[in-house]
DNA sequence: GGATGTGAAGTCGTTCACAGCT
DNA sequence: AGCTGTGAACGACTTCACATCC
């Protein structure tokens, strides 16, 4: 239903068989909701709910009902006038604009105690991004400590084989959790082995050339945010 | 140095020994933008630099200059015309600013995988931030690996105990990592051991009361938000 | 009738440009 | 002379309000 094509400024794309043009940029917080939303609408789908307004989406979302028609307005039409919007069509839709309806395939390279422990924490994922490879510098010392958490282990390799492996594995997305000093040298090496997407939890900027996507989780941030809110309210 | 003015919601600050008063609401990415501002300046400290300019710190967090002057002005004059900013003063105000200059004792609640991982996680935090308990359901169950871990073990508890510990050990933020299905119900228990501050890492939007502060780390947003950029760039 | 889709208005945040200190 | 601090311009995002269509 949805397909689209294209970059930066203008945009182009087909929703029920209609091309659509937009020159405009999308917010990143539009991302951020259209995530949330597709998590509210899979619980309605579990609950057997089947149509539902932009009012009830927004209420259960927390935002403005407007905020919902408009961030869908960005991609196309999806309702229908005087009804709302089937749930389980608005939730594929808004899969596909994601690009959560596929599987994305991660590497998780500093297998300290983050990185043992994303090894571990996999259930905690959504099905469609999978962990299929680990480095470390040291493959050797982390071997015991992952493994033993494991029901089918990653085995930790030694990073110098990004690039074969990464191709191998048809990795896309690389999550940092070295220490802030490799950093850049890790980025360096999954840009290298041409893995275009970087989740970065080292407290460092890195930089990425143009063709690369990263964002980073800084937990200091979060937590230096939070102090700031219970120091000042 | 001195002080002024003005606007829209009320609020005391001090710096410098004086007293200042805005009444100003700040931006939530002038908070995120301080946290960076306070990593570069520490690394500065570091390196022996004694002075910068808004330009050089800018340019170190990707920035513009103006906003750095502009994010500062919200709390006060720090630096000197015709000069800069003296590193150290400028990283102590900031830091008293966000609050991050105490130390802030911690509760994680749900010691599964990523509870547990967060236990042994501690060196990634800085050093003001401090786990004092931990909590569970199933206290027994999850002992042995938590403990196995960690140079001085943290005991896990059983939640009923939550009251009763947080006063005890003046814990001021709990972090949620249980499933989201049990996500509100600790959260009210924290509320009612009038634990201000809420990390919320279960994929779920929980609801605080007046006067409680929450913040969401969803890595399935995050996640999305990659998998969008990748998919349309 | 009722909910969507959307221009226009409003709000909030960022950047510019320069006055004001040092 | 140089860099901060800040009003004003600008741009981005959100909300309103209503025409549009089922």
């Amino acid at each position: 239903m949805t397909k689209k094509l294209e970059f930066n400024k203008f945009f182009t794309y087909f929703v029920k068989g209609v091309t659509k043009l937009k020159y405009q940029k999308i917010p990143e917080a539009t991302i951020r909701r259209l995530s949330r939303y597709s998590r509210c609408l899979e619980e309605m789908e579990q609950t057997g709910e089947e149509v539902v307004s932009s009012a009830q989406l927004a209420g259960r979302c927390m935002v403005n009902a407007a905020q919902v028609r408009k961030d869908l307005a960005y991609f196309g039409e999806f309702g229908i006038r005087g009804v709302g919007y089937y749930v389980k069509d608005l939730h594929n839709d808004i899969k596909k604009i994601l690009g959560s309806n596929k599987e994305w395939r991660m590497a998780v390279v500093g297998i300290g105690n983050l990185g043992s422990a994303l090894l571990s924490y996999k259930d905690f994922l959504k099905q469609n991004y999978k962990i299929v490879a680990a480095f470390d510098i040291d493959p050797q010392k982390v071997i015991g400590r992952v493994s033993e958490k494991l029901g089918k282990p990653v085995e930790v390799l030694h990073i110098s084989r990004m690039k074969e492996v990464a191709k191998e594995r048809k990795i896309e997305i690389g999550v940092i959790t070295t220490p802030p000093s490799e950093a850049q040298g890790v980025t360096d090496l999954l840009v290298e082995a041409e893995v275009r997407g970087i989740l970065n939890f080292a407290p460092t900027q890195i930089i990425v050339p143009e063709g690369f996507v990263a964002k980073d989780v800084f937990f200091t941030t979060i937590l230096d945010n939070l102090a700031y809110l219970l120091s000042n309210n």
